[in-house]
DNA sequence: CCGTAATTAACAAAAC
DNA sequence: GTTTTGTTAATTACGG
């Protein structure tokens, strides 16, 4: 085939094409190395910001759960909820104890 | 209280800062989630890659696996291949079960 | 020292130590491929029963979460239950658009 | 309808069906939960095997790996084996980036 | 059949 | 040090 990292099958690598092929992959992998090194340094710095929190007496745990709430759509809370409520009607209106 | 989030405890609620401890609480909130996002669009970005790559016929598994290893320490890399290799032999070669 | 598959270091392999440590090493692997193996055939059977149960007319997803509230001690559910109020009052009633 | 835990809808439980809908609905619930104990013993099982490994000197990691490609059909192995080394040379080594 | 969504397992990190 | 917790990757199931 022409690729490398190719899962396809035949591999009798032509070299021209084989060159280019590298030279394509080699881009892909440097973009997405640059990519994911932004994206761990973003990642430090929310750890760091919770680190902060923390310090001045905020419950990091709790500000995760806000952060996860005002992340979620208004229609999954409601769906989440919803499932929740028949759960419990399913469990008998709570009766095989629940909360 | 002094401080919603607070894993503290005490919730007698001096509005004054309270007030104040709630900005505080906003701002961290606010700033995760900017980095959350920016974060988040960063993987997105990464995936689109990994997508576009596979459907210029490379394999995304290979490419992922050439982006750890580049992010490994090569000796690393080097002891641990060749202890596993060794570990193989040890056991008769890695064929010591079917299918 | 004298074992594949340790990550310690100093590989010189006597064969007579090499031998019986490959043969403790067998034994391990074997072993957890035994578990390993009894493990995902309960883990088909499960997957059966959800099957049967959804071919009854019910609702897979809120079998989960009964299962899955049954098993957390209460003390976990109404832990994280406070959790979501306390995050709630910190948001200021759910003012902040939440739910 | 006649059944808890049912997606469809109407939940007026007619007491009869509802009853008895319910009583298969324990009954998928107590099934599911006994053999998802059995597999959690079994996961401790062996996790408790890779921990004696440990202390025996074996490495877990390089276990895992053996476990997993023991697991896996030959061909498969060599295929991608043969694929990533490839595709490692065609892209210069894979000592392309620092550290 | 492909793309997506959800569940599960592995890994890494952090708290106690 | 160990034990949990959070994150990430991979497998699996489902709908278009």
């Amino acid at each position: 085939m022409t690729q490398m990292a190719q899962s396809s099958a035949r591999i009798h690598t032509p070299a021209k094409t084989g060159g280019i092929a590298a030279e394509r992959l080699e881009h892909f992998v440097a973009q997405i190395e640059r990519l994911e090194e932004e994206r761990a340094e973003l990642g430090q710095d929310v750890r760091d910001l919770y680190l902060e929190a923390e310090n001045q007496g905020f419950d990091p745990k709790i500000i995760r759960q806000i952060v996860k709430l005002r992340g979620m759509d208004p229609c999954e809370v409601e769906a989440h909820e919803a499932l929740l409520h028949l759960t419990m009607q399913a469990l008998g209106g709570c009766g095989n104890r629940v909360q």
